[in-house]
DNA sequence: GTTAGACAGTTCTCCGATAACTGTCCACTC
DNA sequence: GAGTGGACAGTTATCGGAGAACTGTCTAAC
């Protein structure tokens, strides 16, 4: 099937480009092709240009990103829990993909081969968050839900460019800053 | 007296290094020294080296930047209002001075002429913040107090590096997280 | 649909030469 | 005595030109 070969392709593109970008090389065109095996001109068939190759590979990447933080709110039933597991899972997460780091401190190493900053992955965690917290406690203030998964995602960021504090610690936080932002804790 | 002259000496050789930096130049020593209209040497016996004046720099450009949310901070009587008017103190400050801008978004451009970081500014910026709370509200529990003072610096930091929402958006927002966190706020 | 090759225009890279800067001496002056 | 001007070795930035590599596109061929 002509589909599953083109998703095939893309996905290895794709791969090969992040290994080389993680180990700290801009690869060209001309390489890219090379290592997988096609021809150049069909990566840009596929891609459109070499910035279209890149912003599939941001897209894909913070994709993957949020999916992984996602699961984790989705996997614990208590409140804060979730968002434990949530933010030790970007932690993780982020210190073990080079590329999703590089992305969100806007380091120079691999960025330069992309476009993109750190707005849109934290506009996309500030929605996603929003949108699980909808979904498990309807009955919160859409402002303090947004008000919480915006600052959850910019303090994870924050913690990211500038550490502070061991991951269980950090978790902890922002766990609590968040269940305080909706109200919905029995303080100690 | 020796020591006033020493003390002008010093504030107009930082003025116009600042001056320069902020320009986008990265000040040499003979250049700063004919500016100035002293020896370069008179330089070095003030300033140690070259990175001695650039700490010099940086110490005086934080701790004003830090005064001035301090003074917002001290200036209103109600809690909320006060974090409202150091927010925006915080980022008009930023706004109008790019040398705490590139020192705390870790720009290219100034910074490559200092050595610091964000981190030493954000923890001056938070043991300020956890002193006020401490002096106006002393009944508070302290790991709320820390918690509160070091979230709202890293949310300033996080807009002015990724700016989003207007000022007095963000200034209310940074004071309705900092008042939950305390639990020192009647809900609406 | 893919490929190899060619193409103009741009960007990267290397290299040596030159200039400038850093940090530290010292003799000298007011 | 603090400050100056000059000199110094060693390092680092700057410039220009040559060469290579890359980008994006087109075409003929498979």
């Amino acid at each position: 099937m002509a589909r599953r070969a083109r998703d095939d392709l893309r996905a290895e593109v794709l791969d090969v480009a992040e290994q080389l970008a993680v180990a700290g090389d801009r690869p060209s065109m001309p390489e890219l092709a090379r290592r997988v095996g096609v021809s150049r001109q069909t990566l840009y068939s596929e891609f459109g240009d070499r910035d279209g190759l890149a912003a599939a590979l941001v897209l894909r990447a913070t994709g993957r990103f949020l999916d992984r933080i996602e699961t984790a709110l989705d996997g614990e039933p208590d409140l804060h829990a979730a968002w434990v597991a949530a933010v030790h899972a970007a932690l993780t997460e982020a210190a073990r993909n080079p590329l999703v780091t590089a992305l969100l401190t806007g380091e120079a190493a691999v960025p330069s081969a992309f476009g993109s900053g750190s707005g849109p992955i934290v506009a996309a965690a500030t929605d996603r968050a929003a949108g699980f917290l909808r979904r498990v406690r309807p009955d919160l203030p859409d402002a303090d839900v947004r008000l919480a998964a915006a600052t959850a995602s910019r303090l994870v960021v924050s913690h990211l460019v500038l550490p502070g504090g061991t991951p269980d610690r950090v978790a902890g936080d922002v766990a609590t800053v968040v269940l305080r932002i909706l109200g919905a804790e029995q303080r100690g």
